[in-house]
DNA sequence: ACCTAAAGGTTGTCTAGGTCAACGTTATTC
DNA sequence: GAATAACGTTGACCTAGACAACCTTTAGGT
């Protein structure tokens, strides 16, 4: 499709760009949902991206994971439940504040999510083998630029 | 994050994809459905996709759809019966295939989603409004690519 | 110190939207 | 002409987010 790359309308584009992101979702719901049965045959693919951002980022507490994910605080608290229920995190009391809780992944999700690390290294491998580092990581690059621009409200002009 | 572009593990790259990738999910579930309700107030998201593609590529039997979309066909029966209701889609009978239909979007849906195209370009032009036309296309470029090859279960390699 | 407001979480209810399976109808194939 | 397969609809079920009500704890104003 870059044969026209010169003046294609933004509107063209933007209309691809929702056909893609929607075949995107689609197909991504997939594979993140194959890789949460990876990491526990019990967890459900929305938690797993929780799991994932906890792991990254230490202990935390749920208000801010509501920030970062942007969804429902009763999602969140839910979706925290299950994977205490799972045994892949674990809830401490915040000792800054009696209101809030710290949540943080178990060691058992740690060695768990590692195997899966090496499974989506060869699932990379395979599908994106042909994609070099540089390119893959411009593509991430825009990805996160184009989701930046699009929690700005006043962004871009 | 291009300060080290050189050689961060790929599976760093596909841990900030799921990220961006989630994040990406989520903020389009919202922008979409705006965009849905714009059309029409009772337009469901996930419709939205499926009228526009409609619209893109005329009469098509529902059959195709779940193959576009790859999303159950109960699914996409309901879909079209919403769209059906709301008067934005008709359903004739394929003349080619007694079994079959053929949907198209009706003309009144064709003004709205126009309309909606315009509203469209005003949002890109504040959100994406410092994006060249041509970092944009590439930018959907690489995403229809990527979708492609998680598509092929073989690809790559 | 006290009362009020606000923030952290949990839970119930509602809805969207997907899967799976069963079914009726029409085509195709042998 | 019967068996098989494809098109589509429908029903039961499930995930998951939105919204609101609620309880608890903290923070602020007086």
């Amino acid at each position: 499709m870059s044969l026209h790359a010169d003046a294609p309308a933004r509107t063209d584009l933007l209309l691809r760009l929702e056909q893609e992101v929607g075949g995107l979702v689609r197909r991504l719901r997939r594979i993140i949902a194959e890789r949460a049965r990876a990491v526990h045959p019990e967890l459900q693919s929305s938690s797993y991206l929780l799991l994932a951002h906890v792991a990254e980022t230490g202990p935390v507490r749920a208000a801010s994971l509501v920030c970062h994910f942007q969804i429902d605080k009763g999602a969140i608290s839910r979706q925290l439940q299950h994977l205490i229920d799972l045994g892949l995190v674990e809830r401490t009391p915040d000792p800054a504040d009696g209101r809030a809780h710290l949540v943080s992944v178990s060691d058992d999700a740690l060695r768990r999510l590692d195997e899966v690390s090496r499974q989506r290294r060869s699932f990379i491998d395979e599908r994106l083998g042909s994609w070099s580092p540089a390119r893959l990581a411009a593509f991430v690059d825009e990805l996160a630029a184009y989701n930046l621009a699009l929690d700005e409200p006043d962004a871009g002009a």
